[in-house]
DNA sequence: GCGATCAGGT
DNA sequence: CACACCTGATCGC
């Protein structure tokens, strides 16, 4: 849950995902998503009576929140004072103090944050730096090289601070199968199910959240079929959702719920208690997404865990897990990183100390140059938030990694555009604050921001001319909520408009698509149930043993290959997510290498530069306990 | 009576 | 496991 206050330091005067107390005061706001801890306020009455006396504060989000925004009455009175934004296209917003007339110009971005429809992320740009405020997000690793409005050429930009959903910041969390892994993992279990016969019903026991739609469309989709739900009118305006979904239960997929039971089914009934047509009794099985995480990187993804006779849970994530933040973080290095998740028992500071190795160094911010040519100095010495992550690292068994390998995924970025198609349109907000905002000190930045707003700099893009106030499509595109990455399935009408940069590395990316990863021979393979249904199985990952007491079979299905994924870490033999602190000690020296994001393009330090390294944090060790610096050997041996 | 907040549950 | 949501109790205005 975020707890984030709604106010950026570097832009105090505007106020996103909050609009409760201070926030009352902002001179804009932004809203990443239609959860409802991300909309505190907003229905407020006060906030309400301040709109109406004001002329010039608005609600910024994508096209798609507003209309889910709207959808609900109680925010009904949002409608004349939101502005739509389309994704990718710089905006400029003039932020006006309506009693002194006092006004700054702030360029905003949206990007899709993949986390549920219509959700973004917002990069700010203007006199006080760059800016990322993520909202919540997913994006899997490598995604975040392919996001154009991310770099100027091709570099980096220079981002001052990122505001981060930190939901899954933690090494519990380490790995979270791909979005398409788990997708496709459910799929083969409905169609294998469903395709029994007409009496074979699947119950997907979704949370009372929107946020699946994705799942929904697919299973759609490949099944030419629509879901059940309780309620579709929400996503009215949205015809690729609404396609899929219906409020008649004579389907053989659901997803509706019941207001109040929830669990006493589902082998006899499904919550809204269709039966078929001539008695027969239905077979029911239920699928609960959920979350699901893995310790380290092993050679398949467990993504559908049998938890009964006819229930199961389904690997399901709306947040990016440990590895993915850090390959998030250690691409963009950020000089500061503020979380926006903080977990219970934790504070604030603490997680912030946490993110502190992902930040750039500050030594670097005077020389760094993104993705230039600048060598990292082997001066760079660990700071003690950076010994605290790394010894929390060991103990809970996360992969050390050499500050000389860590190096984000770099190589995969596809080529982006030529600089000369950099500059980015800058559009007027209704404020009419036309004139151009000569704050840019990145020079590629200038030729856009001195340019004719309405003029069409690429035609190798859409149109990027904003006029806020006239007429628009307002069908919100579904599509554009998707991330970079695209799903496997290649029927998929849900395939990328945003990604505008070419991506060499989709299939990498996606993996699973790729014909030698289905060949490797490895699985073992069983029937599993007396209804021919026949699942993959591999053995228990003991952890989630507790969950599936009740079930005769193997705990764990494996319905689908990890995909790609070799840039997160040597695979393990060992199958378990939670590693013994000795396992944890052993790996740690037998990879030896500790997780400083690297600038891009550096070269590998050589061991004999990383030795006063290694003797600062050997001598560093000391100010632990004595039972930490008998790790500190470890650190030396390489 | 309404809204905000919290605890507890799913 | 945790998320996002709902319900009901409590409090203050």
């Amino acid at each position: 849950m975020s707890s984030f206050a709604g106010r950026m330091k570097e832009y105090p005067t505007i106020s996103l995902d909050r609009f409760d107390r201070e926030n009352l005061h902002a001179r804009a706001y932004f809203l990443s998503h239609c959860h409802k801890d991300h909309m505190k306020g907003l229905k407020g009455p006060a906030l309400k009576r301040k709109l109406q006396f004001s002329r010039t504060v608005r609600l910024y989000c994508s096209f798609v929140t507003k209309e889910l925004l709207l959808s609900s009455p109680r925010y009904a009175f949002w409608e004349e004072y939101t502005v739509p934004l389309e994704l990718e296209s710089p905006t400029q917003i003039s932020l006006v103090e309506e009693t002194t007339g006092e006004k700054e110009d702030l360029v905003v971005t949206l990007l899709s944050a993949g986390h549920c429809p219509g959700s973004v992320m917002f990069l700010f740009e203007g006199s006080q730096g760059t800016v990322l405020y993520t909202g919540d997000f997913r994006i899997s690793a490598g995604d975040i090289s392919r996001m154009e409005h991310l770099h100027s050429g091709s570099r980096v930009k220079d981002i001052q601070s990122i505001y981060l959903d930190s939901t899954f910041y933690d090494p519990r969390f380490y790995r979270i199968p791909t979005r398409e892994t788990c997708l496709n993992g459910i799929m083969e279990l409905v169609g294998n199910w469903i395709s029994q016969s007409s009496y074979h019903v699947v119950w997907l026991n979704c949370k009372a959240a929107y946020g699946y739609e994705y799942l929904f469309t697919h299973l759609g989709k490949r099944f030419n079929t629509e879901i059940h739900v309780n309620n579709l009118t929400m996503f009215k305006k949205m015809p690729d959702i609404l396609s899929y979904l219906t409020t008649n239960r004579r389907t053989q997929i659901h997803a509706c719920r019941h207001p109040r039971s929830e669990d006493f089914f589902p082998s006899s009934r499904l919550p809204c208690g269709c039966t078929a047509a001539d008695g027969t009794p239905l077979r029911i099985i239920s699928i609960k997404p959920s979350t699901i995480w893995f310790g380290e990187r092993t050679k398949k993804t467990n993504v559908i865990i049998k938890t009964g006779a006819s229930s199961f849970r389904a690997c399901f994530s709306f947040h990016s897990s440990f590895s993915e933040l850090k390959d998030f973080l250690s691409y963009l290095q950020p000089v500061n990183i503020h979380p926006s998740v903080i977990p219970i028992g934790q504070t604030l500071a603490e997680v912030t100390n946490m993110l502190k190795p992902l930040c750039r160094k500050q030594s670097e911010v005077y020389r760094y140059k993104p993705l230039g040519v600048l060598k990292r100095s082997v001066a760079t010495q660990p700071t003690y938030g950076e010994l605290l992550i790394w010894l929390f690292c060991l103990l809970v068994g996360d992969k050390v990694q050499n500050p000389a390998e860590t190096a984000p995924p770099v190589p995969e970025k596809p080529p982006l555009p030529p600089t000369d198609t950099d500059p980015q349109p800058l559009t007027c907000n209704y404020l009419d604050c036309t004139e151009s905002n000569d704050d840019e000190e990145d020079e590629e930045e200038e030729n856009g921001a001195k340019g004719d707003i309405t003029e069409e700099h690429d035609k190798s893009k859409e149109s990027k001319k904003t006029t806020l106030d006239e007429n628009r499509s307002t069908d919100p595109k579904w599509e554009d909520f998707f991330t970079t990455e695209t799903l496997p399935d290649s029927q998929s009408s849900l395939t990328s408009r945003s990604c505008s940069v070419p991506s060499p590395s989709l299939s990498r990316a996606t993996g699973s698509q790729t014909p030698e990863l289905f060949s490797d021979g490895e699985e073992e393979e069983s029937a599993v149930n007396e209804d021919n249904f026949s699942l993959t199985l591999s053995a228990s990952l003991s952890n989630h043993s507790s969950q599936n007491q009740e079930s005769e079979l193997a705990d764990t299905l494996v319905l689908q290959h990890e995909n790609s994924g070799s840039e997160c870490g040597n695979p393990r033999n060992n199958d378990n997510n939670v590693q013994t602190e000795q396992e944890a000690q052993s790996e740690s020296q037998a990879s030896s290498d500790f997780d400083i994001p690297s600038t891009p393009e550096s070269k590998k330090p050589r061991p004999d530069e990383l030795l006063p390294l290694y003797r600062k944090l050997a001598a560093a060790g000391e100010m632990f306990r004595s039972e930490t610096s008998s790790r500190s050997p470890s650190l030396l041996s390489i």
